[in-house]
DNA sequence: TAAAACCGCTACGGCTATCATAGCAATATT
DNA sequence: AATATTGCTATGATAGCCGTAGCGGTTTTA
């Protein structure tokens, strides 16, 4: 079982673990980012469903990734299957204009 | 010597290599965006500033970390030391929010 | 009511990434 | 000529990730 940064908490970059640098250690993980985007982009998922969303993720990374999120307060599960929380699509109007941008890093790398 | 995630080529979650996918990818490993971060925060460094900024990176990892972030158009490397490219500061202004956001979670994970 | 499908996972073995430490060749400084 | 600084690279250990298989439990279907 690997150990969760939380910010308090000694993380990669602060042995104090300054939030900041709990977050990207938190984010900075295989996945970690993928799973909050497809969830957010495309709403409540149980389990399996994230895993074909994700197209390529197995589902012990899937498992340790929702592990964490959950330790986070950033996902939550209902009865129903995975959903962000109010707190994770907070996190998630930040990741979002990262869409827009990634277009156009594509189109400034034809150069 | 691992492969660079860029948009048009096969990455994590897209075999078509989708900009926000290709994104996700190479910012998705560690230190990645905590390089990107320190760099941006802290401006122009030598390999062994960056080194120390980071506190606890080591240097092969730092050196892959750089080669992607370069090829990637995010990160130069003038005569003096390592600098965000236009194009780095752009999506660091994106990044930068999360700081302060950070510090509203580590508050909200208190209770 | 029995079979089939779906649920959230977990176990496994193999490969890759990351780690800490040491050190090297080249240049700049003293 | 010696020292310090530059950007790395080598190494061997550990941790993370990958794909595949499958388990025990609930819900749906025939």
């Amino acid at each position: 079982m690997t150990k969760i940064p939380l910010p308090g908490t000694p993380v990669r970059g602060s042995k104090s673990g300054s939030p900041i640098m709990a977050l990207l250690d938190l984010l900075g993980r295989r996945w970690a980012m993928g799973v909050l985007w497809t969830l957010c982009d495309g709403g409540v998922a149980t389990f399996r469903q994230l895993q074909e969303r994700c197209e390529t993720i197995s589902p012990s990374v899937l498992n340790a990734r929702l592990k964490e999120l959950r330790a986070a307060g950033l996902v939550d599960h209902n009865g129903k299957g995975y959903v962000a929380t109010d707190l994770g699509q907070e996190l998630y109007t930040h990741l979002e204009p990262m869409g827009d941008w990634a277009k156009k890093w594509a189109l400034t790398l034809k150069d």
